[in-house]
This record gives structure tokens, sequence and C-alpha cells, in this order.
DNA sequence: TGACCACTAGACCGACTGGTCTACAGAATA
DNA sequence: TATTCTGTAGACCAGTCGGTCTAGTGGTCA
């Protein structure tokens, strides 16, 4: 038999799955349980708040995993710019393997959740704010004024999420690869601090 | 009596806004008819692939007016920085006076279509392709050469859906200022070519 | 006038949605 | 052994979904 949090867990997965390829309302609820491989009762029982809450946890669940992956990345690349691209550059294969489906889990969640939903909208923003911070950091430990790190940071990431947006559309990586490039250019003339 | 152009156009309308919003799967047929004063039937009439059809319409309806204010812009500003910055702004304020809902029209969609839908993607495609022609033009005419300029057009639409995504996400234009402002001081920086 | 047409109108449909409810299995505690 | 608790299981529900269908309206033209 399986232990409460190994369901609950492929509950998660599931839903991470489902918000990535498809956003929240897309996502069935019976899709996802057919997926998990669990039936209803025991997603209430796990989640009472149903699937908003299924979402919320898993969203949250999602940004932990992000923030370890790019606390290693700038452990092994120091160099932001070395970092940045590695992290590009994996996001870029993960869509490309998935023929385009499987992209910023967040992403999609972001652009599709009305006011009402606001516990949603709560966990994405708290998700963004803590990736911008780490990759600041990245940025004043590469020598940057910290009000220049942090804009650097959000260029980044609106970088990263609006190439992944336009590469979906348009199935293919191209996109990615030269707004990456083109920003890589930028950074590299700068004066280095 | 209207004519059959208005209500049509009225479908329109109030698929582009609720795409903007809450993007396809969230878009409710009967919340859309509601919005447009029509009845189903004549839905049906215009638009007989139903509401694929009618999102796709309103998908090349967008594109053309956000080609028009691109070639507006760029005819204003010829310098292509300039005419970035107003470009972000006017959306920065959409977003906000919108409370938040009103962001970019073709992004919502582009994350949540599923590979079956292969028209949708293929409408958005064309879109943001022919995005990046008109301001890698405006880069070329700027003395850009054009691999770069096609690069630094990527770049630019990316920073501009990512924007607007963390914006939204996080209730506030922030960083869409902190993003431009970061991009801008890249561009001012480049050699003059 | 009457036939035709584009268009309007909304009742209606089956399928499916998220969500609730009851039944029950098995381990832990008494 | 009896009781309780956590977790599993799925039948079931009301509501909503996108979509179909028939009826009717008003203008145009023979």
């Amino acid at each position: 038999m399986s232990t409460a949090s190994e369901t609950r867990q492929r509950l998660l997965g599931a839903m991470e799955d489902s918000l990535q390829r498809r956003g929240f309302h897309a996502s069935g609820l019976n899709d996802l349980l057919a997926a998990a491989e669990a039936p209803k009762g025991v997603m209430y029982h796990h989640f009472p708040g149903g699937k908003t809450e299924l979402a919320e946890e898993a969203i949250r669940e999602t940004t932990k995993r992000v923030l370890k992956a790019l606390d290693r990345l700038f452990t092994r690349h120091p160099e932001p710019r070395a970092a940045l691209a590695k992290w590009m550059e994996s996001a870029s294969e993960q869509l490309e393997r998935s023929g385009f489906e499987r992209g910023c889990p967040l992403a999609a969640v972001a652009l599709e959740i009305s006011p009402e939903s606001q516990s949603l909208r709560t966990a994405l923003a708290e998700a963004f704010g803590a990736m911008r911070v780490r990759i600041a950091a990245a940025f004043v430990a590469a020598g940057e004024a910290p009000r220049e790190a942090s804009a650097l940071a959000a260029l980044c990431i609106s970088a990263y999420e609006g190439a992944l947006l336009q590469a979906r559309a348009g199935q293919s990586v191209e996109v990615i690869r030269s707004s990456f490039r083109a920003l890589g250019a930028l950074l590299a003339q700068r004066p280095s601090p």
C-alpha cells in the first residue's frame, strides 16, 4: 500500500505537469486524477480546497524546485551570464523534448487567473519575486550595484518567460536562442563592474 | 437594426477582450455572448467553426491592430529605443488601468493551447513572427546588421511579454519599468552602428 | 405579392465539469 | 476485540459547457 504522502505527491506531480502543458482552466480534474491514478475522494481528502488548493500547492512545490535549481546553478557558475545561459538552455531543451508542450509551469497560470483567485496570484507573485531576488543576488555578487542588479534580474526573467512563450507558439527554439544571444551580447559589452 | 458586420464585430471584440483577461479555456461561450449581447445562433452563423474559429479570427484581428500600432510607432519614433519605450509604456498603462487584467491578448492563448488546436497556434506563430520582422526592420533602418537586428527584435518581444506576465502576477508595473530600464541601458551603451 | 436570403433568437441537448457523499480497508490505540 | 483514525474508492449530483436545431424577422428582388 502506498503511504499518504505518495498519493499526495502523485497528485501534485500530475497538477504540476498539467499546469505546465495546459494551464489551470484547461486542466480537467478527471484527467488529473487519471494521470495520478487516484480517485476523487483521495484528492478531496488531501486538498479540501479542491482543484484550486491543489494548484496552489503545486505552484509552491514548483517554486521550491526552481529556486533550488537556480541556487545550484549560481553555485556552479558564479559568473551570472554563464549561469543564465545554462538555465535558458535547459528550459529550451525541456520545451523541445516535450514537443513544445512543457514550458514554464508558472507562466500559463499567471496569464489566465482572474482577480478573485487571489491565493493563486499571491503564490505566483512570491515565486517570481523570489526568483528575481536570487538572480539579483548573483549580479551583486559579481560586483553589480544593487539597483542595477535588480533591474537586470527582472530583465533576465522577462526575457526567459517571453522567449519560452514565443518558442511555444512558433514551435521552434530559434527565438530562444536569438533572444539570449542578444541578451548575452548586451551584457558582455557592459563595462565590467 | 444592426447590420451583419456590427454583430460580428461585437463578437470579435468580446472574444479579444476575454482572451486578454482570461485566455481561451476560461472564456465561457455564454459570458462571451452576454458581453456581445448576441444569442448563440448568431455566433454559429458568423463562425460555423464555433468558439475556436471565433478565437482564431479574434487573434488575427488583434494581430492586425498590433502590427498597425507598431508601424505607427516606428514612423513617429525612428529611433528604435524610443519607439520601444513608448510601446512598453502604453502596454503598462493598459495593464494597470484594467486592474492588472488586460495584458497581451496573444500571450495567454499561446501558453494554454494544446497541440491539436493547430490553427490557433499557427495564427499566434504568424503574429509573433510578423512582430519580430517589424521590429527587426526598425533596427536595420537604424543601421544594425540584419542578423543582430533580428536577435534584438526577438529579445525585445521576449522582454515585453515576460515583463507583462510578471507584472500581472505581482500586480505591480514596477517589474516592467525595471526590465525596460535595464534593456534600455544595455541598448544605449552599444557601439552606435 | 411571394420567394428567397442573411441574419437574429433562444430553447434544447448530451457530455462533461468540479464537488459531495457514503462505504470501506487497514493500522494504531485502548 | 472494539474503537478510532487516516486514507482509499467511486457512485452520484447539480450546474455548466460548447454545440445543434427550429422558428421567425425584415429586407431585396422577381
